[in-house]
Order: C-alpha cells, then structure tokens, then sequence
DNA sequence: CCTATAGTTAGCTTCATGGCTAACCAATTG
DNA sequence: CAATTGGTTAGCCATGAAGCTAACTATAGG
C-alpha cells in the first residue's frame, strides 16, 4: 500500500532544492555524466547521487549506463506538465481579475448614474 | 545565522503538498476565511493553519485577521516568479533543441553532398 | 594482471515536515 | 453575562529528507 505521491507532488519538491535546480538547468544545456554533473557541488558523491535519483523518480531526468559511466539529460514532459498547473491557475485567476474588473466598471456606471440624476431614469436607494 | 531560504525553495517547496495546492488553487477564485479553507479538508485545524502559515512564509498567500476572522488572498507575484522560471528553463532547453536541429540539418546537408560528389567542390574528410 | 576511475550500497546522524490533542484567547450572539 | 464560534499556542510523535563515511563493484587503462 505505497503512499502514491502524485507526479505534481514528486516534481515539486524536487526543484524545491537548489542543488537539484541547478541539476536541471545543467541539463536543459546538454546531457552529461554524473560526474561531470556532481563536480561543482561541494558534496559527497552519495548525497549527490540521492538527488539524482530524486529527479529521475519525479521523472524529470532520465539516465542510462553504459560502461562505468551513467549519462542523464532531462525530460521535459515532467517540466511542462508542471508549467501547466502554472498557467492554468493563472488562467483562474485571470478571469477572476476580468470580472473584478467588470464588477469594478458596473460600480462606475451605476455612481455615474446616480451623480447626474437628470436625463436618464432616476434609481431609487442608490447613495 | 538562519538558513536564508530562497524565495524559489519556498515556493516550490509550498506547492509539493497536494492540500496547499488545492488552497492556492481554491484562492485562485476568490479570497476565503481560514474556516471556509478548512471546510472541505478531514484534518484537525491546527494542523491545517501549518499549511497556511507555509503558504504565508513562500510568500504566495496573504491574509489579515479582522474581528475574529482572518481572510486569506492569492498574492500572485510569487506564483508569476515560480513561472517564470519554467519559462527560463525552456527558452534555454528550445535553444539547445534549435542548435540540435540546425546540427541535424548542416549533417544531412553534408551527407548529401558526400552522396552527389559531382557539380560542387568536393569536401574532403566528409564520410 | 594491477590500479585507478566512476558509481553504488549500507548504515548512521540530524533536522524538518505533517499530523495530532489539549488548552487557551477573543469576538459574537443569545 | 454566558456560551459559541473562529482561530491560536504549546507540545508531542512518527516519518522522511539531506548529509556524511566506509566499504564494495565493475569497467578502463597501463
């Protein structure tokens, strides 16, 4: 009965830590090896490899070994699903904006209706 | 000496957790009481007010108590930051695929002069 | 074959996270 | 004023995350 963290969960809290940022946004520039990877980070290469396998659980990175030699690059699907939760939240929030805003331009016409009380209709209980 | 946390941390931290995304998401359609948030969530409140100070410190959420009710709204900028990031991040990666294309294109364009040696000046050390 | 290289496994600490209960204010409301 | 409602504080516990060292495996190179 394992926990079933969700993908959303997974990729999140991996770029939640700086060292592991900094792993993808190495690898958005080109695959490279573990080595070549863990080798501007002050950190034994244990702790380095948890990170990695992090980001492979969360599907953010692939790896495969050939040799002695375990070569990763990144797999933008898990990138992109990520920026999508993004924009659709932004989405939401935009259209709520939008009727704010229209909500806004109603309370406008409505002060306007009642400060010049000639010409149109008078609305009654309007302050 | 604290930690000095950064800003991104925070908020990618903030968003791995299904209930605070579901309170981000809620906040994307309007601003709401610390109960209403509550509301649809089976867990003890105390617990539940951990996840909005969370929200509070990643900077994605704000709120303000008056009387005894304290009202929570979506503050967009930290949401736009974590984005904009993604965005960072693809721009460098299509780049890369671009170079890679153009790579692609400049090897065929080689293997087929390699094929039709006739008509152009012949290149040598081409495979 | 021997040695150095590149990762990997195992096991240990320490601290942060996410949950709980119980008790405690402080505004409303009857 | 008494009781309810809405939130807060304090403190406990279990789990997981992030780091380390030490020892091991398996290729590559001399």
């Amino acid at each position: 009965m394992a926990n079933q963290l969700s993908r959303l969960d997974q990729v999140f809290a991996a770029l939640a830590d700086p060292t592991r940022r900094a792993i993808v946004m190495r690898l958005c520039a080109g695959e490279a090896s573990v080595g070549e990877l863990a080798d501007p980070f002050d950190m034994a290469l244990p702790s380095f490899m948890k990170h990695i396998h992090v980001l492979e659980t969360s599907g953010l990175v692939l790896s495969e070994k050939s040799g002695r030699v375990r070569t990763c690059r990144l797999s933008p699907d898990a990138l992109v699903g990520a920026e999508d939760w993004f924009q659709q939240q932004r989405a939401i929030w935009e259209a709520r904006l939008d009727r704010f805003e229209a909500y806004v331009m109603k309370l406008k016409k409505e002060r306007a209706a009642a400060k010049r009380p000639s010409r149109t209709t008078r609305k009654k209980g309007a302050e």
